[in-house]
DNA sequence: TCTGAAATCCAGGGTGG
DNA sequence: CCACCCTGGATTTCAGA
C-alpha cells in the first residue's frame, strides 16, 4: 500500500476501464506489474469491487433524498438496518452522532414515491421523528481523490 | 431503456468485471449484443463512467462526516461550489430543500482533518452556520438495484 | 454473427534491497 | 532471501463490419 497503489486506485476510480498499458504509463511500471498490483489491490478490500455510476435520472428514478431519522428505539435498530439493507429505495444509510440515529439516502421516482417510502418507515414504526431534505441538485459526487490519501 | 437495458446496468452496478458471455446468459443476449448495448448505455449517459469502490478507511481516510450547511450567502453560492467541486475532501455536495443549504459528505483522515475542514469552512465565511454529523457505521452504501427501477 | 485487433493473464527469469 | 519487476507468449475480450 504505497503511493503507487494509491495512484493506481484513483486512476481506477477515475475511470476502471483504463487499460494496464495506460495505468503502467501514468506511474511508470509496466502493464503486468500494474495487474499484479490491482489483482492485491482487490484481493486486500482496498478495491471492495468494480462498478458503475449509472444517471439515476435517466434509470426513472428522479428524487434523491436524505432522510434523518431519530429511531424509536422499541422498534429495533436490527430490524430497521434490516429493513434498510432489504430496501431497494435505500442507496445508503449510516449511523451518525447527533442528535438524530440514522441518516438515509433515498432514491424514489418521484415524490409520490418518496411518501410512500415515509409512510412505510411510519407503519414500522421506527420513527420517533423524523426530517427529509431532498436534493434539488448536486455538485459534486465522486469516489475520492488523490490529494486527499 | 428497456428492461434488458436496466438488467444490464443492474449486473454492472454490481459487477463491472463480468464478462460480456455472462451478462448475455443472464439477460438471453449474446455478448456482442451485450457489448452493442453497453455501448449505448455509456452514449446516452445511463452510465456515467466504469469505477471502483475504494475501502476509504484503508486508505487512510478513517472519518467520513456529513456537515450541513446553512450559507453565508454574502460569501457567495457558486464560489461556495467551486469550493466544494475543488476540494479533495469533499465527497459529494447537494443542494437540499429545508431549513439547511447544502448538505456535505467530506472523508477526512482523522478528526483533526474534520477540524480543519470545518475551519476553512469558516475562514472563507461561507458558513452562517453548520452542523456535524459523524459516521459511526455505514449500513448500507450501493449503487442501485433492479427492484428500485 | 464473425473476425481482426487489443487487452488481459500467466509463467519464467532477473534485479535490488 | 523476499518482494517486486520485466519480457514474451497464450488466452480472452472487445469493437466494427
Amino acid at each position: 500500500m504505497d503511493i503507487t497503489d494509491k495512484k493506481i486506485a484513483a486512476l481506477l476510480a477515475e475511470d476502471a476501464r483504463r487499460s494496464l498499458a495506460d495505468i503502467g504509463e501514468a506511474v511508470g511500471l509496466s502493464a503486468s506489474a500494474v495487474n499484479e498490483r490491482i489483482r492485491r489491490l482487490a484481493a486486500s478490500g482496498v478495491i471492495k469491487r468494480f462498478t458503475v455510476d449509472a444517471d439515476h435520472a435517466l434509470l426513472g428514478l428522479a428524487v434523491t433524498a436524505f432522510v434523518l431519522v431519530g429511531l424509536d428505539y422499541d422498534a429495533g435498530e436490527e430490524a430497521f438496518k434490516a429493513f434498510a439493507a432489504d430496501h431497494p429505495s435505500v442507496a445508503e444509510c449510516h449511523h451518525v452522532t447527533g442528535g438524530w440515529s440514522y441518516l438515509l439516502k433515498v432514491r424514489v421516482r418521484d415524490l409520490a414515491g418518496l411518501e410512500t417510502f415515509l409512510a412505510e418507515l411510519k407503519a414500522r414504526r421506527f420513527l420517533s421523528r423524523s426530517e427529509t431534505m431532498i436534493v434539488l441538485s448536486t455538485a459534486v459526487e465522486r469516489g475520492f481523490t488523490l490529494a486527499e490519501v
